[in-house]
RNA sequence: GUCCCCAUCGUCUAGUGGCCUAGGACACCGGCCUCUCACGUCGGUAACAGGGGUUCAAACCCCCUUGGGGACGCCA
């Protein structure tokens, strides 16, 4: 298998449907080809050269971590006042994407010409910072690009920025509608909104094409009319004798034209180094020798990948580029076309890979690999967040960050760069914690689907309100909510008993205690959790015995388990009559 | 094969030359709490891949080795 897809680092193999739950998310974002029209290829007036250069190089890591007093994360500290204000309104584009067409690409392509010019986006007090995810629609959202999603839109978040969704689906075979709504889908689960209008590659060939067609006229481009096999048999050679496989140049000075099976191939620099200062590896240089001149334009008049991205995020204004690691060798070659083409390199970030338990690249032989799958699983959205943040980023000591810890303490120079493990443990962990710290009131929005997903209707509200608070601390996943309290709802004569601890506890002994609680029960002025606390509290003194006794043959005879939550607090949120029919029920066991 | 990247407890990580007999968290083990299960709480086991340098001092800087990963497409 090999990677496919994003610009995320994801591998995303077009996952089957998964045979869902009921738990269809309510959230659903409009999938809409935004008309981008207009707008010529980025013909942005040309910067001058020398601008992109950076001043800061070669400092291994040291380099790019200054020395500071405090945990770095926490120097973000005193900015938190400023931004929630500064950054609200311009377009963002919660949802469907409709209507900001005009100001969104207005915005994408002034940016970045008068930020970028004389210094790197970071150091600009003055510059807006813009990112992107761009996802290739060929399955659902998975870990590792909600992951590199959720880095790029708090990096933007976290500098009052602007944070971009481009669509590559330019690959036709693959791509297809569903999986871009499956993406927005996941993107809105998350919680992650985007500003201004969805932009989809596929639409913008033209744009791509006129930048092709800008660097054939100024000698950055050329065309090549070697075939596919004559270049393969040219990387075979070199592979041979031990270089790097590459195709020779041998068109290069031909001034060939047009014609039909050419291609048209960048023009690329023969010596010196493309380098850049990686916002997670620090500095990273790869002799240019190392690198051939890449097509451009496919034999079909098609642009390739490499340009697309160029093109397209110059366009959309992006100065800060974070994507999986598997892209860090396209980045000098994407360099270089930035150069050909005059325009200002962004700065990139190359996220590491998330691992499987058995330390290989996270895929599905590993179980879920699809947010929704996780959604499904009852996992939270905000424990996801939290979880997939921190895999790769840390703060100190902190695990818990809610999204607006998130956005006030990000920063790149935490961002981890070895491969991590992804841990289910501490996932379910963390959305044990998040469990807890619910509002009941949500828990009742959330679970229902849960509850069908198990076979049963999903229970009136009131009721799953007075239960939900037993459960907060027992659950680690809406799934395991929904299945150990699930009977507090059968009916009464629908009570699935187990057998074991019916045998082990529903002695004559204790039907025949049990019957002296059913009347005590039944003549309890009320059945209060207080009132019922009291009851056989007094109940355990007056006839000599211990709680212990009695617990758990109660216990079972009204829930069929021996697990549940503390038995007066079971019996009230059951209620008397349910209470009693159990008990009776039990008793002719 | 070539190039690039990575390397602290089982896992996620803190660490940015002396605050390190290496800290936190998950998991695991044990105690406490207790009507069961959880929660909570207290405690414990557990790591700087190896070797050379540099330095008064190295987990931290440099080099090598080893191990892992990625890339080498008219895919994205």
């Amino acid at each position: 298998m090999r990677a496919t897809g994003c610009t995320c680092s994801c591998t995303s193999p077009a996952l089957t449907s998964p045979q869902r739950p009921a738990t269809q998310p309510p959230i659903r974002t409009e999938v809409r080809h935004a008309r981008q029209g207009g707008g010529g290829p980025g013909h942005d007036p040309p910067l001058s050269a020398t601008g992109r250069r950076r001043r800061r190089v070669g400092r291994g890591h040291a380099g790019r971590r200054g020395p500071r007093a405090p945990h770095r994360c926490l120097q973000r500290l005193p900015a938190r006042p400023r931004h929630p204000e500064e950054r609200r309104g311009e377009g963002r584009a919660q949802g469907s994407a409709r209507g900001h067409a005009r100001r969104g690409r207005a915005a994408g392509r002034l940016i970045p010409s008068s930020a970028n010019a004389l210094s790197p986006p970071e150091e600009n007090a003055m510059s807006r910072i813009v990112t992107r995810f761009a996802p290739s629609p060929t399955g659902f959202l998975h870990v590792g690009g909600a992951r590199t999603a959720i880095f790029s839109w708090l990096l933007a978040r976290s500098r009052n920025g602007r944070f971009l969704l481009r669509i590559e689906d330019t690959d036709r075979e693959r791509s297809t509608p569903e999986a871009t709504q499956a993406i927005l889908d996941g993107m809105t689960w998350l919680g992650l909104d985007w500003d201004g209008e969805i932009f989809y590659q596929s639409e913008r060939a033209h744009i791509h094409n006129a930048a092709v067609d800008r660097m054939l006229e100024t000698g950055q481009a050329y065309w090549c009319e070697c075939s596919p096999e004559e270049v393969e048999a040219m990387r075979e050679k070199a592979r041979g004798e031990g270089r790097k496989p590459k195709y020779d140049g041998r068109c290069r000075e031909r001034g060939l034209g047009p014609g039909p099976g050419r291609v048209v191939r960048l023009k690329a620099p023969q010596d010196g180094a493309t380098s850049f200062d990686d916002m997670v590896k620090g500095p990273i240089s790869i002799a240019n020798e190392e690198m051939d001149d890449l097509i451009l334009r496919r034999s079909d008049g098609s642009p390739t990948y490499n340009l697309a991205v160029v093109v397209d995020d110059a366009e959309m204004g992006v100065t800060h580029v974070l994507r999986g690691e598997d892209h860090v060798s396209n980045t000098p070659r994407q360099i270089q076309i930035y150069r050909a083409l005059g325009l200002p390199v962004p700065r990139f970030g190359h996220v590491p890979m998330i691992l499987g338990p058995d330390k290989k690249k996270l895929s599905k032989r590993h179980g879920a690999t699809s947010v929704f799958d996780y959604h499904h699983q009852g996992i939270l959205p905000e424990a996801m967040v939290n979880y997939l943040a921190r895999l790769g980023w840390s703060c100190g000591d902190q695990e818990i960050f809610s999204k607006d810890d998130l956005v006030r303490l990000f920063t790149t120079e935490n961002l981890g760069s070895s491969a991590a493990v992804f841990d289910m443990d501490k996932l379910l962990w963390l959305n044990a914690h998040y469990i807890k710290e619910a509002a009941p009131e949500r828990l009742a929005d959330l679970l229902p689907p849960f509850f069908e997903a198990q076979g049963m209707p999903a229970p009136g509200r009131e009721a799953l309100l007075t239960v939900i608070p037993h459960y907060q601390t027992r659950a680690k996943t809406l799934v395991e909510f929904a299945a150990s309290s699930a009977f507090f709802f059968v009916d009464d004569a629908a009570l699935v008993y187990d057998p074991a601890a019916v045998a082990k506890f529903l002695t004559a002994d204790a039907k025949a205690r049990l019957a002296e609680l059913r009347d005590l029960f039944a003549a309890l002025p009320n059945f209060s959790e207080e009132s019922l606390d009291t009851a056989l509290n007094a109940y355990v003194t007056a006839t000599d015995t211990s709680f212990k006794v009695i617990a758990q043959p109660l216990r079972i005879a009204v829930t069929g388990r021996t697990q549940s939550p503390g038995l007066h607090q079971t019996l009230a949120a059951l209620g008397r009559e349910k209470s009693l029919a159990r008990i009776d029920r039990a008793l002719t066991l």
